[in-house]
DNA sequence: TTGTATGCGTTATCAG
DNA sequence: CTGATAACGCATACAA
């Protein structure tokens, strides 16, 4: 960019001075006068003086900024998340990249390799419905990438990941519906590799369990995209609908697939029950303005994005080049809305 | 990051060979036999190097990287525009980098700042309601940055623009509610000095003029910060609810107003008419499931975002460093959703 | 306290 | 076709 035209070399030969005890000044080293400091300064702000990010990355080997990858921005849990994180990194000179994988492994691939180019300082990851290859991803972590994970992550990588509390959401969530007198409950979740899934599709198990309602496999159905093309969650609510005994209640296990719950009920190109129950995650604000009103699991997602961050921020800074973390954030502010 | 421990040296040193002959294979240029071009290749692959992207950018002075500025990424808007461009990004080498204004002119200066250090090759931004103040802008974008404006826009500056036909958006939504045989009907608007308010007061005006109904000021009302609290929208939507003549139906000027706007509606703390209209721009997936319907004007946020992204890349790469640009791209493709 | 010299990893220019 | 060398802008070890 032609912005920077003016650099250290520019101030030193305009003062007299040397480029080291210009880059002294700038950086506020101590051996340096104060007169002269103040002086170069004075003149940096004058002709606008900006350090070349690029230079000062290579040298020291850190380019304060660091990559995010999502399945898709456009998702409100997501664009929290990143709201969170963006908002802690700002505050701490940190430029966010962001890029989505689509719930593509191979796009996530694709990004992953091209923000590891030396490129960014540590990465924040919530993994695609697809993976289920880590190799890359692992020796990226093995060679020192510090790495936290958001929402989805991956077991076998020992790091920070910051998840909300699936099984109690589920748990309450089912356990809610159970109360109501549900008891014919389908569940429509993500992908059952995604640790997300199995975490809440024991919650749900449990609240059965403990209800002494039988766990039925055809009342579990997959989305193995995470309800990201809506003919997805279409198939799934379809097949629970072609059942000999239909589910009563719905509940949907993420974001997107609530919306595509909603929707399939709306259309109603399939004879569907009056009196269907509907449960599920999301993050859409709007939710809390439907009518009639939406029971709804909520995660905190900003606060999810703020503590991502801030570790990473930890683990980037840590002295200590290599280090076990085991730590695991239990965010449990998962709230019940409304009462279907 | 230690990842790029492998760099060019590396290769040359095993392979003895000149780093410039490595430099030149990895390059693909032609002066270079075709048997040590695959011999470097292969040997590059085995030991997976990666370029280091800041000695990359240094040397060629462009980072390929793009900056983005929103207002708040957690709003639908906008998380759908940065998809679009991050789609295109992606496909073309780029990476993004985004830094959100939450509405406030200083922030958004801060990391305007941050960005232009000599580290992004583009911008695009979407200004927030606060701006006033252009003259940053105005000096990074005659000293040569690239810049596209989304949405939101400041017409002093030269530059490419997408927007969507917000006059004629405004226009429908207004004529809409007058043929449904409203009559009293308000405008919730963002700042005023936004060039998109300007806009869509304009079309409301215009839609108000032709059916002979008087524009009255009591009747349009500023959320200054564009909603961003909902506080705003409350106070806004109390004072037309405390006239002695009392709209019967009400615009909401953006996406943020529309939610502020349901949720007032809902919440009724003060008396509001039973029968009081609501129409408003959105682009939440929600609202189309709303019950009653609710009346939407929905922007075409991907491919806006696509657009400025593809605008923003022929700036680039054009090979003229200055040059004028007057295009506007008019996004035609607004739609009024259901009837209320 | 200040200046000189060197290197970060890459590419480009110039010889060979 | 290949190699040596310089340069991008900055920071630091070392010298003065």
């Amino acid at each position: 960019m032609k912005l920077s035209a003016v650099t250290i070399k520019d101030i030193s030969r305009e003062l007299n001075l040397s480029t080291s005890t210009v880059s002294r000044a700038l950086r506020d080293s101590h051996e340096i006068s104060i007169e002269t400091k103040q002086l170069i300064l004075d003149y940096a702000r004058k002709i606008n003086y900006k350090p070349n990010r690029n230079a000062q990355s290579l040298k020291e080997k850190k380019s304060h900024s660091i990559g995010v990858i999502v399945s898709e921005i456009a998702n409100s849990f997501f664009s929290q998340v990143i709201n969170g994180i963006e908002s802690i990194a700002s505050k701490n000179g940190y430029t966010v990249n962001i890029s989505q994988s689509m719930e593509s492994a191979e796009r996530e691939l694709m990004n992953l390799e091209y923000l590891t180019s030396s490129f960014i300082d540590g990465l924040i990851i919530s993994v695609s419905t697809e993976t289920k290859n880590h190799l890359y991803l692992k020796e990226v972590h093995e060679k020192g990438l510090p790495i936290v994970f958001v929402d989805r992550v991956i077991d076998e990588i020992e790091t920070h990941k910051v998840i909300a509390d699936n099984f109690k959401g589920a748990y309450k969530a089912t356990k809610h519906l159970i109360n109501k007198g549900y008891s014919k409950i389908a569940l429509v979740s993500n992908h059952a590799g995604l640790s997300i899934a199995k975490e809440r599709l024991e919650g749900y198990k449990a609240a059965l369990s403990e209800a002494k309602i039988p766990v039925k496999d055809n009342m579990i159905v997959f989305c193995d995209h995470g309800g990201m093309l809506y003919s997805e969650v279409e198939s799934a609510m379809n097949s629970l609908m072609r059942l000999r005994t239909k589910p009563d209640a719905i509940f949907a296990g993420s974001d997107k697939i609530t919306t595509g719950c909603m929707r399939f009920m709306k259309n109603k190109k399939i004879r569907v029950p009056e009196d269907l129950a509907l449960i599920g995650f999301s993050n859409n604000d709007l939710t809390e303005l439907l009518n009639p009103p939406l029971s709804v699991i909520k995660q905190p997602a900003f606060e999810m994005g703020e503590a991502a961050m801030t570790l990473l921020l930890s683990m980037m800074e840590s002295k200590r080049p290599q280090q076990k973390f085991e730590t695991r954030i239990q965010s449990t502010e998962l709230l019940i809305r409304k009462s279907t």
